[in-house]
DNA sequence: CTGGGGACGGGGCCC
DNA sequence: GGGGCCCCGTCCCCA
């Protein structure tokens, strides 16, 4: 004898606990405002709480207590109301952020959906559909990946996984969070200086929370549309053409059915926008840009998404695009650039030489190379290129390393068609970070 | 404080 | 139509 409804009651109940602060025996505080909880639910949601919550399994007398400043109290509502409902209010406005959050929380369906969210918004098929979202009842367990969500409107659940940027870092079990992983989506108060890359990323991520700030906002946003709206005026940059856009999707916003349309974001437009824009243009439907051809419509999405399906073979260093990859790894890998690096003066293979330091290659004149001494030497590359690509004498520079470095490298100079291999890759394998020494001989 | 370097987004063009 | 390449402007870090 089973009774379909327990498992919603109970969850009911437990909510009506957490809003009473009744038996709440662990307190989140996100941003200076505390959130009462239980322990076991939290627990059973989110990888990280498990985590933390494991740790602290023997004070169990003690209440616990975590702080957060990687997302916002808007954002961990959204959250916490997921748990104690199984329901997520997603907005075009709080998605990315939402989705940052689950990431750093590791609850995997919260940040399948938020995906899914992204995703059907550039599904002109679907865009109607999309203001709403919420998970079943039977799916609170967010950190189950053997578990199949279920959603309250006509979407589909993707049954792949999750993609690595988005996903949970396996490190990320201290209270203060910082141990996020390198090319993770992550929020930038969680990443870790130590990290090459951290600090570009995360003024990255400051572009983009500003950005984020200004997606459009649905028409039916079910959650926060206040204090939302207030951020974003509040948080507006003070750059004069963002303020403009800003003003231009308030505009649209509160002029209603006639204004800025989240669900045709992506749609080809020619009416839209009273400006004197030609007809056939595509819309991005996280801000106000608008592109003429539907490949740059893809290409800008992926500075809403954090999409970086290209890394450097080289270092690892992740791109949103390829042809950024490819003068990424001209000009920090093959030295292409004929100028010394210390005297800036124009070097020729006679007049210079190619240093390699690390992953990292450049060149300098011969009179500069004296002086640097042996911490870097010059390197061969007519005969490294010899050796590696006899028949392919026109190429630059190839990326050469010994065989004691990584291997998964050599594919790289096997490859005599090309420096450069391109390797889009599923985003579910996670990149390691590699340390090459200097190739000194 | 300033200039250089690198990353990155946008746009245009070619194939 | 899409991919690749190139150029430009902007931002930020760093010496």
């Amino acid at each position: 004898m089973e009774i379909s409804s327990h498992q919603s009651h109970l969850l009911e109940q437990l909510d009506e606990q957490r809003r009473q602060d009744v038996f709440c025996d662990c307190s989140i505080l996100v941003e200076g405002k505390v959130f009462k909880a239980h322990r076991n639910v939290l627990f059973a949601s989110s990888g990280y709480f498990k985590m933390l919550l494991s740790q602290n399994s023997k004070e169990t007398s003690q209440p616990t207590t975590a702080t957060f400043q990687a997302f916002s109290p808007d954002t961990f509502t959204v959250i916490l109301d997921f748990v104690y409902s199984g329901k997520l209010s997603l907005t075009g406005q709080n998605v990315i952020e939402v989705m940052s959050a689950a990431s750093f929380l590791q609850m995997t369906d919260v940040i399948g959906v938020c995906k899914t969210f992204i995703k059907s918004s550039l599904d002109i098929s679907e865009k109607e559909k999309d203001r709403y979202f919420s998970l079943s009842d039977k799916d609170v367990n967010s950190n189950g990946t053997e578990r199949s969500s279920f959603y309250s409107g006509s979407w589909q659940e993707e049954s792949s996984s999750p993609h690595s940027h988005l996903s949970p870092d396996q490190g990320a079990g201290g209270v203060s969070g910082k141990s996020w992983s390198k090319y993770s989506y992550h929020p930038a108060p969680q990443r870790s200086t130590q990290q090459p890359l951290a600090k570009h990323e995360q003024r990255k991520d400051s572009i983009k929370k500003a950005k984020h700030l200004r997606l459009s906002q649905p028409s039916e946003v079910v959650h926060f549309k206040s204090s939302k709206r207030e951020a974003r005026m509040s948080d507006s940059p003070s750059h004069g053409s963002l303020s403009e856009e800003q003003a231009q999707i308030d505009a649209e916003v509160d002029s209603g059915s006639a204004g800025y349309q989240y669900g045709q974001g992506s749609d080809v437009t020619s009416r839209s926008f009273p400006d004197d824009l030609p007809r056939m243009q595509f819309r991005c439907p996280y801000c106000t840009h608008v592109v003429k051809r539907k490949a740059d419509l893809k290409r800008h999405l992926r500075c809403h998404t954090g999409e970086r399906p290209y890394p450097c073979q080289a270092c690892g260093k992740r791109f949103s695009r390829l042809d950024h990859l490819s003068s990424h790894f001209r000009t920090i890998h093959q030295a292409c650039k004929l100028i010394c690096r210390k005297c800036k003066r124009h070097v020729t293979d006679l007049t210079g030489q190619v240093v390699q330091e690390g992953t990292r290659r450049y060149r300098l004149c011969n009179e500069c190379l004296a002086e640097v001494g042996i911490d870097s030497l010059p390197i061969d590359l007519e005969a490294e290129q010899r050796l590696m690509s006899p028949a392919d004498g026109d190429k630059d520079s190839r990326w050469h390393l010994s065989e004691d470095e990584n291997r998964s490298y050599v594919e790289i100079v096997e490859d005599g068609s090309a420096d450069l291999v391109i390797q889009q890759v599923d985003d579910s394998e996670e990149e390691e970070e590699k340390e090459i020494k200097p190739n000194i001989r």
